[in-house]
DNA sequence: CAAAATGTAATTGTGTCAATTACATACTAT
DNA sequence: ATAGTATGTAATTGACACAATTACATTTTG
């Protein structure tokens, strides 16, 4: 049970937005480092900004910047922002009601699913945009701010 | 992305084994209470079996039992017996190598993401076809086992 | 040997995602 | 003001995974 491939690329938007220096990024530049479109871009840019995580400028020098300091962005926000389905799908077609498991499985399976779901959202709520973007600095053998 | 009910329908599978009285039980049988084709529960039985928690009987008064105690099959070796692809999803084309963020971001999140995803599973291992049958007749106030 | 059951390949329909095209909207800078 | 720039979003397309279905070979029971 997947998540989309929009997670991975919203840390990596964000990231970009926190290592640089806080001018604002175009969606073409995002979208060059992330290897993706403009528009796959700004379609994560508007759930991260309803979400409260960016902020962008339209117009001529514009761009997207963080809303907040990195420090404050959890990747478990980041990760609600811009995934849409259930972590565990259950039966496309409901199960048997009638039936002694099929009436009740998915009563009996759902405090292992929420506390397995918890746990995942719990790590994910440890580490900070901030955390990735100097992991990602001191990988890359920079220091921020990076100029573009 | 269009996520799998394979994990659920396999542990409703193996549910209905084991409040059952240990007699061979039917694919179609199993497809009825899962709701769902008989060719859809066999390619699941499959996929079990070959991870060692079924068998099969073929022919006549055939059908499939579980190879092991229920108490013994933790819901995380179904989990890892039927979810194909991994849990976080990177970019669909890879970032661009060049670039300080997109060179270095796969590398800076995996140390989270391998984290919460072994803490979800952390949760699904604490967990067995079991618990699950019995919270099952439980909730459908019958005892085990459960003669069809 | 006939009937019953699994095992599996092939096809089809559905739905999600992401890439793309196109355009409206809003803002900046001169 | 206005020309240029950038976001925001709708619509379309192609790719892909899943599950439902059809069909049939294989194995085993009775």
């Amino acid at each position: 049970m997947p998540t989309s491939t929009r997670f991975a690329v919203a840390v990596h938007i964000l990231t970009a937005l926190a290592v640089g220096d806080g001018k604002p990024m175009r969606s073409d530049a995002l979208a060059y480092s992330a290897n993706t479109s403009p528009v796959v871009i700004r379609g994560l840019l508007s759930r991260l900004s309803d979400a409260g995580l960016t902020r962008s400028q339209l117009g001529a020098g514009g761009g997207s910047m963080l809303a907040r300091p990195a420090k404050k962005i959890k990747l478990l926000e980041v990760y609600q922002a811009v995934e849409d389905t259930e972590l565990f799908s259950l039966h496309r077609t409901p199960p048997c009601e009638n039936c002694a498991v099929g009436g009740n499985i998915l009563e009996a399976m759902n405090p292992t699913l929420m506390r397995a779901r918890e746990s995942l959202e719990n790590e994910l709520a440890k580490v900070t945009i901030a955390d990735i973007a100097s992991e990602v600095a001191r990988l890359g053998k920079f220091t921020m701010p990076l100029v573009w």
